[in-house]
DNA sequence: GTCTATATCCCGATAGAC
DNA sequence: GTCTATCGGGATATAGAC
């Protein structure tokens, strides 16, 4: 790995590219993210990123694709940190699929507040998923995570699953969202707040479910 | 109202600027809005503007503050034409206050999709909120109106009424963010369904809202 | 209150040399 | 696979005339 005055003849500039991305959403947000500026940061000419992405956007969703392996490890691993108040034991931590579920949902919010340059690529940079496949083929992961915790809380009832999925899934992206925006304040209490009450939601969509029966 | 070729000459050049800010926004997205561009549609200089506006957060911050009369107008009529399903007489159409909440989270989702110019100036321009009191001061009726029917849910429960209502604005914000990315699909009927399971979605935080109490 | 003109800056993307 | 050089575009914002 080259330090700052690397010339990246090796072949590698293609995944310095998405590091130097990352860097460059993280310090100016997604939309003023600039090919120049990555370039510029691994000390490259601004033409060069055109050898390995076709324009702006290809860089982009291999941002994002990698978005979503983080995003993926977090939520399979959300079951870890998360029931530490009463129950000591780390064995028995969550046992049951809704207390499973509604740690996905913290991990979310999570995920969104300590990763915010992928989670903002992810749904803030106005990528066209429908034009990248391999991004959508990228989401499987994390759908499969959810739909399986889902549907094992629903007792395989796939229909009250899929609201129950919607119904968690937008709980937790608006959570994440209004936390990114400031509209909680900021500061690492305020993030896990939010992904505390992110819990506190999922749990209550879960016993309130019945209701997310839609009568159309 | 001077038509296309109007010299605005008469002092109503701020307001046809927010207008046309509208519908730039509309067809480029927030992000791609331009002085220049609205400036252009008026068919004044791109100079002119800078004589109503210090800068182009300004002009988005007068956008914001119009967003915002809409969204309470939305929010408050929104009982109207939500229960026209089994019950068919208007009369009683929401009159338990769970009903009116549930109404207005398919309220939030209609206005995203309705007035998703005015949607995005509100959370997806990148505003600083803080650095424009008048939309903070905006914001007040909308907050009032929800704050009031949630306590009302809530039996006068202050502290429950406030963990309810981030929920249901979390799940509403989420259900309107992800429609408005296309994750669930476009088209008119996708909206009335993206609505529907707001609604549903917040019966259910209301029924399980035992559940939202957090325990930290 | 608007216009003309301009200063200043940034970006994406390409052609052709090496 | 990277560099040099460049084309073509767009933006914000200001100065000074009218």
């Amino acid at each position: 790995m080259p330090a700052k005055g690397g010339r990246y003849h090796h072949g590698d500039l293609r995944s310095a590219l998405v590091e130097a991305a990352i860097g460059v959403i993280a310090e100016r947000g997604v939309r003023d993210f600039s090919m120049a500026e990555a370039s510029r940061r691994l000390g490259v000419t601004t033409a060069a990123p055109y050898r390995h992405f076709a324009d702006r956007d290809e860089l982009l969703a291999a941002v994002a694709t990698r978005a979503l392996t983080v995003f993926a490890d977090m939520l399979s691993t959300a079951d870890d940190a998360d029931d530490a108040d009463d129950a000591d034991d780390a064995a028995d931590a969550a046992d049951t699929p809704a207390q499973r579920l509604a740690a996905m949902a913290g991990a979310y919010v999570r995920f969104a507040a300590q990763q915010r340059p992928l989670f903002d690529t992810l749904f803030n940079s106005g990528l066209d998923k429908s034009r990248h496949p391999e991004l959508q083929r990228a989401w499987e992961p994390v759908d499969a995570l959810l739909a399986a915790v889902v549907l094992d809380v629903c007792d395989g009832d796939a229909v009250a699953a899929e609201s129950l999925s919607d119904a968690i899934e937008a709980s937790s992206h608006g959570y994440a969202m209004l936390l990114n925006d400031g509209e909680y304040g900021h500061g690492p209490d305020v993030v896990s707040a939010t992904a505390d009450r992110a819990i506190a939601s999922a749990r209550a969509l879960i016993a309130g479910r019945r209701a997310l029966r839609t009568n159309a």
